[in-house]
DNA sequence: ATACTGGTAGTCGTCAGACGTCTATACGTC
DNA sequence: GACGTATAGACGTCTGACGACTACCAGTAT
């Protein structure tokens, strides 16, 4: 009966996202008041328990302050934004920041794991695994360049369709299947070769923030892997750290 | 009734303590599975949807994994050392991964705030404000350049003695005046000049990783400034992203 | 023997409604 | 005018129940 509800994710962590956009949109701003919780919970047509555990995401983050007796208020303190310390894609995180996106040149291949592949993911040299890689455009211009690579029982060529938006994090994390707890991105600076700096529009040599990517399940087995090459500038990035 | 209440935080901040102890102690063990939330909360003297609150932060702090259906478990995260979402100095980060440093060319001056720095720390321009340069040698090798700028009345040039050993942020954190909250570090990557590819012994245009970090106090007030030139694979960074 | 199907118990996810506790405010009293 | 008190409304907590998901196992078909 549920073929229907495309997303799959908890109900609290929808409602957390519902309510980050009607903050990040502007149609709450810092300092104002949420609804009561019944009203609230009431609108999103959700149990108050249930909303209360999307709140209280909200709360751990600083995105909201509640106090007891008084209300639910928009916190001030927003030029804290979080960044790239959430496990968001870099794609869901421009558009929080008002960035509009686009995919260029799609490739979406079947192939088979080297000896680094293989070693970093864990899995047999051989083994088949699902690479999408794409350009990503930044107001006409081309920002980065990603590349995902994902074992096939868990990402298959055909799970890559039209509907795709860019971001294979956003997909496993929406289908809840591999289950992504958590991953480790490892910064670095490098030069673009003469691939890179074609499919960029950057003259060769130009420096780039690249952007390795490791994607753990909750038993900390890595279930992805992704190198992605942004063009200083076009992308900004940057993380909360306490 | 309540003045034998002696702990007047919420119940379920009390009961993530609790269980953060628990955990802590060596009581539950990486990978254990609690106990179903019905019999943890009979335990603990609480509500369920009480301890579901505290879950939740557990959760989302990582020390925890829930899995619908099966049980919640105490994570295992060995694997993952934290990164730079953790406020530490580079230079100790880089102390925890077994990489020694040194400091050499070290400049402090006293500079009156331009336009840029006024903006960013919120300060007259003109102020004074406290700067210190150094290049960090990891290895017989220049690995970075890092020029931190902070008002004089927090950090006087007095303040950089000999017993200096690189870090302004674990200088300030030392003394704990003034209370350094959190920071917010911009990443982008950045081609070495003619200034920066001589004092880090790297051809010009080569590419550098870039660290911009604004420190904050609890108030969400600049407290200080800095810029931070690493030459990849001298320096590693990571993120843990959840 | 193997692979598939379906049932079942246990656990987390969600729901509904009620009452407790806290805060700010309005109001009455002195 | 100053002070204490009542009150409305908000978040905090509780109870009990049902839904959804996962792992496991028995039974069946191949």
């Amino acid at each position: 009966m549920d073929e229907f509800r495309l997303d799959r994710r908890p109900l609290y962590v929808q409602a957390h996202d519902r309510l980050l956009a009607l903050i990040d949109s502007g149609d709450l701003l810092p300092g104002d008041r949420l609804p009561s919780e019944e009203l609230l919970a009431r609108q999103l047509g959700i149990a108050r328990a249930t909303l209360r555990e999307a709140l209280r995401l909200l709360e751990d983050e600083g995105t909201i302050i509640r106090r007891h007796g008084v209300g639910t208020f928009v916190a001030v303190n927003q030029h804290l934004e979080s960044g790239l310390e959430r496990l968001e894609s870099v794609l869901a995180l421009a558009a929080r920041q008002g960035v509009e996106t686009r995919v260029q040149d799609l490739e979406v291949e079947l192939i088979q794991a080297d000896r680094t592949l293989s070693e970093r993911m864990q899995i047999e040299r051989g083994a088949s695994v699902t690479r999408v890689r794409r350009t990503i455009i930044v107001e006409d211009q081309p920002a980065a360049f990603m590349e995902d690579l994902v074992p096939s029982q868990w990402l298959s060529p055909d799970d890559i369709n039209q509907t795709f938006r860019g971001s294979v994090l956003d997909l496993l994390r929406m289908r809840n299947s591999p289950r992504i707890q958590e991953a480790q991105a490892d910064i670095t600076a490098a030069r673009a070769g003469r691939d890179l700096a074609k499919r960029l529009g950057v003259p060769r040599g130009a420096a780039l923030l690249l952007l390795e990517e490791t994607l753990f399940d909750a038993d900390g087995v890595p279930m992805g892997f992704s190198h992605n090459y942004f063009v200083p500038d076009r992308f900004r990035f940057h993380v909360i750290r306490r």
